[in-house]
DNA sequence: GTCACTATTTATAATAT
DNA sequence: TATATTATAAATAGTGA
């Protein structure tokens, strides 16, 4: 749109690049609410100017967000009660099933070693992840239905225990006063490519049923999780 | 555009809904992609469906070195190299205060616990955000001038060594073998709101000092970080 | 549900200020 | 160099097969 039809490609000057930019920028984030108001869902753009300049726009306020739901979000342990050993045993097949194919999605990525130019991108990030890390294992905690034997505290839900990342399967409840979460240590596998991976333990009924602290599982329910992805 | 001006509110039916997100995804994908080519860019784009269903977009192909790229990118340890101690310790004042207003963007994150509703997300987040950790403090390592005092290696890329982030700033070097990466420990400080916080440790040129093993730093180079928020 | 159509609205390239 | 205007291209809401 515009007097002329502008060719599909890199615009060579840069005063055009960045007047372009500007523009469509302010279009695209535009685009972006509009859909996320219409459609109700959560989007999330990031951006970047041909001067470094960042751009970001999420919906719901936070791209840490939905980045984390962009990650995976397999849906399988939601919803219901499961009601026997065998509908147990069938959603973690799938779990663990689903488990790899994100595996084969994350398993190359390498964040670009020549684009974390920076201490600072390296301790914040790293600050984001270990964040992100502790509320995860909580969530793990609470997903394998792991709740304080004694509801002591009403507000329960920071006081959960943490799960163990270890090869060896092993839980370890902390109940904590306060707000205090327990932290565990971390120990990676090496591929063959050096790449660590940490994958949680594989799930089975025998890593579950050694959870001896963990007083029911939660529900399944069945979803059909499929993405494009446009690259 | 259309027959008729749409109200900028939620589209009631369903039908409607789940259409027009249809259309409205792939213009939006299609002008990501068209700023990403005319102004030589990074964007990324993520979205789900009225359904769940996932789409994302990124230029350069992942999301996830645009998230990396979104999370901080000072630039201040960028460039050529330094030349006094002044410059040095006016760096490190500089990187110091931009940590804290990184922090501050990163400290009240939570992955909202409601969203993390799977072991398997969990499982393949941590994955990702495990592997990420191991890179950045190679990455780090190699910021700091760690390098391997003997050059026997000439593949030193994944040889660097690895950066405790421990409170107690400590370096540790590990030559190794092949491809192998050490990968340390971590432990967590507790701020008032049951927040882990786990910066890399404050910069200073005692810090630096203290690193026996390095041999220089990097260099360091101005720039002007801001950005752009939509929320 | 999915595709094509097209009347309209919206975005924007070039231009003017 | 930044902002406003406008002619034109592009996106899309409603529609129908």
């Amino acid at each position: 749109m515009g007097r002329k039809k502008l060719a599909m490609r890199r615009i060579e000057n840069p005063t055009s690049r960045q007047v372009t930019y500007a523009k469509r920028k302010d279009g695209i984030v535009k685009k972006a609410n509009e859909l996320s108001v219409l459609c109700d869902t959560d989007v999330a753009l990031i951006m970047f100017s041909p001067t470094g300049r960042l751009t970001s726009f999420a919906s719901n306020g936070r791209v840490e967000d939905i980045f984390l739901r962009f990650v995976d979000r397999p849906d399988e342990l939601r919803g219901g009660p499961i009601n026997n050993e065998e509908d147990l045993e069938e959603k973690l097949d799938k779990l663990n099933r689903k488990q790899r194919e994100s595996q084969e999605k994350m398993r190359y990525y390498e964040p670009d070693i020549e684009k974390i130019n920076s201490v600072l991108e390296g301790g914040v990030y790293q600050q984001f992840l270990t964040s992100a890390l502790q509320r995860i294992q909580l969530s793990k905690a609470k997903l394998l239905g792991n709740q304080l034997i004694h509801e002591r505290n009403e507000n329960a839900e920071m006081q959960a225990a943490t799960v163990q990342m270890e090869d060896a399967v092993s839980v370890t409840d902390h109940s904590i006063d306060g707000n205090q979460n327990g932290m565990n240590s971390m120990r990676d596998i090496e591929d063959q490519n050096g790449t660590s991976l940490s994958m949680g333990p594989h799930l089975s009924l025998s890593f579950i049923e050694a959870q001896k602290h963990f007083k029911k599982l939660q529900g399944s329910e069945l979803s059909t999780p499929s993405f494009d992805n446009y690259n």
